[in-house]
DNA sequence: AACAAATGCTATATCGATTTAGCCCAGCGT
DNA sequence: ACGCTGGGCTAAATCGATATAGCATTTGTT
């Protein structure tokens, strides 16, 4: 009740006997720099301290410029992995001194753009963002802006700029091949309609993969689904999919959602996975490590990923460079029963 | 380029000849009440949707002592239930113009405390908090601030406060009941080391349904695990645990990520879940739904929650009323095979 | 015609911090 | 005694918006 309205620097400068100007510069560290003695600067320590000043960042953040506030956007903070990257992101950020607003796309660009609206006038100092399709012309904006930027999960081949994301070409090749080596002849994939970057290289690596290990390919292979389906849909749409396919013995779902109702599916079209169904998934998650049988997958270093990408952001908030810093991490394909049935 | 600085409503005020405070008076709709000319009004409307003008939050919410942004803090943003709730609180604060800052406490006071301290200073209009253990005292400062906190998932019931939570009692007692209908005699509990109210309903829930179904019931059927423990450790206390029961046949896990420990601790003891020994969680899950055998548990209604919370605090924002609002929602069992052996 | 009331708008202070420019005084040299 | 230097501090402007008080000018009344 007695601090209704919080500590000002006023408050303190009272205090102390001296001028708003000085209680700044001892609080900012610039006392030397800005010749305070240590008698006034001492005391202003100790009743900055004792009334548990904290300054206000509006105010802060109005002069300045910087709000040590990041704009998060991702594609769904419901999703497991998105959120496990935004558990540690927040926590390297908070090292910093950093918060993070955020908010989710759902692969939509019209609310990807309302939010880099609002993280615009918000005063963000840097953003993180998962671009959507058309993102392009707004990334480039926001680089004109001179407030870091890193994408994230992917990124545009034609836009210079920082990411961080991991190979998916190479992971996706991987489990493919894999699945090859397991003696799976006729392997389909499931995919969200989608020309980014991330998935492109999915399929790319897929086919790839197929062609090295001279199984057959052609597109009726290949499934996409539209993002912004109801599971329901999604779930009807893989089951047509899976059973056009004469001979079909694997199939590789494209990201973590895919793979959990690509599970769903085929367990309610009573095929037995692993042995009659070779299945293998993007991203990893509790449900492919426990279910029976378990569900081989290509696991994202999620905590290396986040750490780096607020590691670019904070490089970039200090010096920044001229050149953009493009980190691209190693995926591991975890093996697991669903095509390896020997495995427990 | 050209606007590295941002529209102001100075420049509004340039172009259209006129003063920033009829400027502000128009864009904040007050033109009648402060009797600006329709021409005038109209004028600067478009020249202000010309400019694409926002209004800088930070100067606004310096001003104002309103800065349309609600601090978020829950146990955990990693964790599934947390993060749908997330979900739906973001999509419902967007539509009132509210953006969120969030924060996990990991079920740590301290933490707990330093992310109110955070928000408290970044000057949020508003708080959602899942309370930590020690939290009590600060929840009543912050009553004090007359800025809206809402609890969720918890509360203290010696704390007069707006809360949004699940009836957790009910929801342990039905699935308990359920449990024993299925005629399993020996039922355990294990649930996390917490005096906290929801945990403290969950398992008193849990053994008065054991009383009212005559089964016995002592200690011994209680496991606690720190909240803390990393997922090996959990692992190894929940197996000593089960294995040390003589005659256990089922067990009731309090939490999701105690469900999903649980699960596959029963499966590395080799037990065959549903037949051999019965299993039941709080809060579902995609494991859940689609383990084999699936699992039963007591669903919360994420999107209800979430709403009310955001309800509640836009209310309270709106006019604040002098009694708080406590809502307890209904989570529903859904009965799987884990309990049920007969369902797919 | 004289005065009151309404109309339409603006000057200025304010929120709480940072930053620039510069004041005053002591000590020093010559 | 005068100017110069540097130490120690402060006044005032500023960020961009909002809120208060009030100034002209027109309109209405009798």
């Amino acid at each position: 009740m007695l601090s209704m309205k919080g500590i000002s620097i006023k408050d303190i400068a009272k205090q102390a006997g001296v001028s708003p100007t000085t209680v700044s510069f001892v609080l900012n560290g610039k006392a030397k720099e800005k010749r305070i003695s240590e008698q006034v600067s001492k005391k202003i320590q100790k009743i900055a301290s004792r009334l548990k000043y904290k300054p206000n960042q509006l105010a802060r953040g109005l002069r300045t410029g910087k709000t040590k506030t990041i704009g998060l956007i991702v594609e769904d903070i419901a999703n497991n992995f998105f959120a496990s990257l935004a558990k540690v992101m927040e926590d390297e950020a908070d090292k910093h001194g950093y918060k993070v607003l955020y908010g989710s796309t759902e692969d939509n660009t019209e609310k990807a753009k309302g939010l880099l609206e609002v993280l615009k006038y918000r005063q963000v100092d840097a953003y993180i963002v998962t671009p959507t399709k058309n993102l392009d012309k707004e990334i480039e904006q926001l680089k004109a802006t001179s407030k870091p930027v890193v994408l994230m999960d992917r990124y545009f081949p034609h836009v210079s700029s920082h990411y961080v994301v991991v190979d998916n070409y190479q992971g996706a090749y991987n489990v493919t091949s894999h699945l090859a080596n397991q003696g799976y002849k006729k392997i389909a994939i499931v995919t969200i309609t989608s020309d980014q970057i991330q998935m492109k290289d999915r399929l790319e690596g897929f086919t790839a993969a197929l062609k090295d290990h001279h199984l057959p390919f052609n597109k009726s292979l290949v499934k996409k689904i539209p993002f912004e389906l109801e599971r329901e849909a999604f779930n009807t749409e893989i089951k047509k999919f899976l059973t056009s396919i004469k001979g079909l013995d694997a199939v590789f779902f494209a990201t973590n959602y895919l793979g959990i109702y690509g599970i769903e599916s085929i367990r309610s079209l009573g095929w037995e996975i692993g042995p009659q169904i070779g299945v293998a998934s993007f991203d990893d998650h509790d449900l492919f490590r426990l279910h029976s049988p378990s569900i081989t997958c290509v696991a994202q270093p999620i905590t290396e990923i986040g750490k780096n990408i607020v590691e670019v952001l904070m490089q970039e908030l200090n010096h920044p460079s001229a050149s953009p810093r493009q980190i691209v991490l190693e995926p591991s394909v975890i093996v697991r029963a669903s095509s390896d049935p020997g495995k427990k």
